[in-house]
RNA sequence: GUCCCCGUAGUUCAACGGAUAGAACGCUGGUUUCCUAAACCGGUGAUGUGGGUUCGAUUCCCGCCGGGGACACCA
């Protein structure tokens, strides 16, 4: 269904008349004093047509048909186009909403989504610096999807180079299986940060990693063997991970999986005259096409402009990473499967519209670098590459996020935390529960709300982890959320009413007048406004890749449904306000719901 | 040194170039015979600095100050 916003709009459009380029959007008021919606088009029309805005707004508004929606629209400040919405409007659109499976979010034109995102390291832990990327990516697929979009996400573990032939010698020499069989990651993680000490002091022990590597990549038969143990072992701690974040991926290709493109990836870059040898390396330099300042193939020194090339294979004939990810890119491009059961024909391929790829931002440079190569490498490529980068987690000291001991943070030990700690605070709150669900409840609360501090932030800020603020129920958190969310259903198992039952059926919106409602109080007419704003704010997401607009938006919706529950009671109205009622109640809950599922976040029944 | 990001209330975070910069915590005043007070309603208090573009700048451009990050064979 369509949004008032963008009905408006449209309207609005069509009494503009040509406006030379200028989108002509309305955005929803930030102060109610100012009405509903507003748009500043006059203004922005005011100068090209060489107009006084104020006219140029009440010519606008005398063509504009709106009356349908709302009062008659006012000139306010320089230009300002203020709309103030008719109850019965509100009505229409809200009963509409609530019985939208979609829960008034438009459908938008369908693209193909390639979303690259957590990517940790195979014989390692996943920490503290796995969570954004992660729990961003995840957020951002679940949004595309709900908005119809056709996504594919791709966990690109690191799963190939170097640090292999160290840890094969390693496995080798200084392994403990006993220690391997209790914990295998920290076993892994142990040895090859001894076997790292080893190789500061003993060049032997570098030149006996290099010939593992080498054995490895020729495909010996014992170091493969090795080499897919330690990837099994990665493989099913990182599914204890997804598992208690909920995160599904539809590919774990990992880095090794393009290993064998390589060679043509190198020798196509070569051909095509994209990279040149220097230094015995292949390189791509800067082809002049940008200017200096944007150009990521150069920096500048005390003496001007110089290269900055990005290595494509190494002195010593070994790729590196950029490498993988042109190989990668081009089989994402042309030739992803779209299902991995089975063979698929050409037009099985996948062939995204847009790959994504959720990072932080350390490495926004070799991004800049790794599109700019493709586009010189296949310039007929219209796929949209995104990066999508992310700032860092840092300690309440203002320092990047480590334990008291100095060490990187265990992402399966924080979620421990996270659960204990919700498990507390549980406890202290509803001790009648029985345990095994203040468990499960601990669970969606500590996870959520871990989730939650990190979705909240713009993406590109360095944010401060405090778990005393994430897990608190005042302010802007997942436990408030899902708290307000909580408060509803008990509500109906309070009245021992079916929420599903005081739902208007579908395609109701055609039948209003059926529709006793009236939204008579401040507090009802304000959160039918807001849960109408559901439908605006969520495509807005996916522009510019900031969940945190969602997570703003259901506060601000917990809020207005907190001030309407304080003054209008619901099972002891009256009826006619009393159906209206539960439906704004319900309602809300299915928004509330739903959009904490889109951020990957879940909610308890009761807490 | 060059490039990128950041600098907003005591603190932690918001704000498609729009109106009187919005929350939370803190501090502070009030609300419960009533559907979860894990809540609600008030008060307090901020755009580092100097220019520029614009009808309008936290937002865009330039300088300065301060913090973080990246910059040839790690990813």
């Amino acid at each position: 269904m369509e949004t008032i916003q963008s009905i408006l709009a449209s309207r609005l459009a069509a009494a503009a008349g040509d406006t030379g380029g200028i989108a002509v959007t309305v955005q929803s008021a930030q102060d109610t004093r100012f009405g509903d919606y507003q748009s500043n088009i006059a203004m922005q029309l005011a100068k090209p047509r060489r107009a006084n805005p104020r006219q140029l707004a009440m010519e606008i508004i005398a063509k504009l048909q709106v009356d349908d929606l709302c009062e008659t629209p006012e000139i306010a400040g320089a230009g300002f186009i203020n709309f103030r919405l008719k109850p019965a409007a509100v009505i229409a659109h809200f009963t509409a909403l609530a019985a939208d499976d979609h829960l008034g979010v438009p459908s938008v034109p369908q693209r193909r989504i390639v979303i690259d995102f957590s990517s940790p390291n195979v014989a390692k832990p996943m920490h503290v610096g796995h969570i954004r990327s992660t729990v961003l990516g995840d957020a951002l697929a679940r949004i595309a999807r709900f908005l119809g979009h056709d996504v594919i996400t791709d966990n690109h573990i690191g799963d190939w180079g170097t640090q292999f032939g160290m840890l094969l010698v390693a496995w080798k020499t200084i392994l403990n299986k006993d220690a391997l069989d209790r914990d295998p990651i920290g076993e892994l993680e142990r040895i090859y940060k001894a076997q790292n000490e080893l190789c500061k002091t003993d060049p032997r022990q570098l030149d006996a990693a290099r010939g593992e590597l080498v054995k490895l990549q020729d495909g010996n038969e014992e170091n493969d063997a090795i080499w897919k143990e330690m990837r099994r072992l990665s493989q099913v701690q990182f599914d204890e991970i997804y598992s208690r974040l909920g995160i599904h991926f539809d590919r774990t290709y990992g880095e090794s999986f393009y290993r064998y493109m390589l060679r043509d990836v190198v020798n196509e870059l070569y051909h095509s005259g994209t990279a040149r040898e220097s230094d015995g390396a292949l390189c791509v330099f800067s082809d002049d096409s940008l200017p200096e300042r944007d150009d990521p193939f150069l920096i500048k020194d005390e003496n001007g402009w110089k290269p900055a090339p990005a290595i494509v294979r190494k002195a010593d004939g070994a790729s590196n990473y950029t490498t993988t990810d042109l190989a990668t890119l081009k089989l994402r491009v042309g030739f992803l499967p779209r299902t991995t059961d089975k063979p698929c024909t050409t037009d099985e391929f996948f062939r995204p519209d847009e790959i994504i790829y959720v990072t932080d931002g350390r490495q926004q440079l070799h991004f800049r670098q790794l599109f700019a190569i493709w586009r010189r490498w296949q310039p007929e490529s219209t796929a949209k590459l995104s990066h999508v980068w992310f700032g860092s987690i840092m300690g309440e000291d203002g320092k990047p996020f480590k334990t008291r001991s100095g060490d990187t943070v265990k992402l399966g030990e924080l979620l421990d935390e996270a659960e204990e700690r919700a498990f507390t605070t549980v406890t202290e709150k509803s001790p009648e529960m029985p345990e095994a669900e203040r468990r499960e409840v601990a669970r969606i609360v500590g996870i959520g709300a871990v989730k939650y501090a990190d979705l909240l932030p713009n993406r590109q800020s360095d944010y401060v982890f405090s778990w005393d603020k994430m897990l608190s129920f005042q302010g802007n958190t997942a436990p408030y959320l899902q708290y307000s969310y909580v408060r509803i259903r008990s509500i109906f198992r309070k009245g021992g009413i079916d929420p599903a039952s005081v739902r208007p059926a579908a395609g109701a919106e055609h039948s209003t007048a059926n529709n006793a409602a009236t939204l008579a109080e401040p507090g009802e007419l304000s959160l039918a406004k807001k849960l109408a704003q559901f439908g605006e704010v969520v495509p807005m997401i996916l522009d510019d890749h900031r969940p945190n607009l969602l997570c703003n938006y259901l506060y601000e919706l917990a809020g207005a449904f907190h001030s309407f529950f304080e003054s209008c009671p619901v099972l002891k109205a009256v009826e006619s306000a009393r159906s209206t009622r539960l439906l704004l109640c319900d309602t809300t809950a299915r928004v509330l719901a739903k959009g904490l599922d889109l951020l990957g976040i879940g909610v308890p029944e009761r807490m």
